[in-house]
DNA sequence: CTTTCTGCAAACTCTTTGCACTCGT
DNA sequence: ACGAGTGCAAAGAGTTTGCAGAAAG
């Protein structure tokens, strides 16, 4: 089964891109009806399926809250606010993982990892 | 609000630290209804984040699917098998992440984290 | 032209909640 | 007795899907 270059397609994944952040399918849905009003949420979903499997695009949950996407395919990890919710990327895997070491050693094969990490922020830490 | 010692609560809390795995809410609700028919979805959800939030139990997401629950309350990650569906334990946490040191000194307070490694366990990934 | 994709709406999964009644303390 | 907890059923959030028509290759 080909993939098609649709413009809704096209424009879920500019979407994505469109800023550095991490949008549900709801916020995707958002930027894309203002350049195709007529879009319907499944098509987003669907899109952002296929962008998924052809790792045009990630996704992570949190603790709870919907899925969200990320146009930064790297292998990156994720710090949460619990104050303000924003969610700050981390630049680099968390490679030297004791854990990692761990499961080579014993036969598994890790094909790829998400770590979230939840605290406060500078700005909500220097708040109390 | 004081927590009261229901035979609810208490089958709850029993259902998840009765084998050593990482049940659903639907699961807990199918086990505690062993001995209590009666019981509610809904009452198995309340009193599992009564216990969440005395950290009795712990719970987490995986890449989709409902939410899980652990009865082993430390902080160690885990490894999900993508052929099989296997939930395996990792003993420690994954405490020497380069990001751990990257957020510290950028002044963000680490308060709990969770890290989960996709992949194939050691008998999936022998059938190939 | 054929096959994939779309919009729509309904269905589905998981979880939360309002209510009147019950039970722990 | 009184307030926290319960069962029930309905509602809520988020996501998936069947279908008939549209459009990509």
């Amino acid at each position: 089964m080909i993939v098609r270059r649709t413009r809704q397609l096209v424009a879920v994944l500019s979407a994505v891109r469109a800023e550095r952040d991490h949008p549900s399918a709801q916020a995707i849905y958002e930027r894309v009806r203002r350049d195709i009003p007529t879009i319907s949420r499944g098509t987003v979903y669907r899109n952002l399926s296929k962008l998924e499997g052809e790792r045009q695009v990630r996704s992570f949950r949190l603790a709870d809250g919907p899925v969200l996407y990320d146009g930064v395919v790297n292998n990156h990890d994720h710090f949460v606010c619990e104050r303000c919710g924003s969610i700050t990327d981390l630049e680099g895997a968390s490679a030297t993982h004791e854990s990692h070491r761990q499961l080579s050693s014993a036969g598994y094969l890790i094909e790829r990892q998400t770590a979230t990490y939840y605290g406060l922020c500078p700005d909500c830490g220097a708040q109390d």
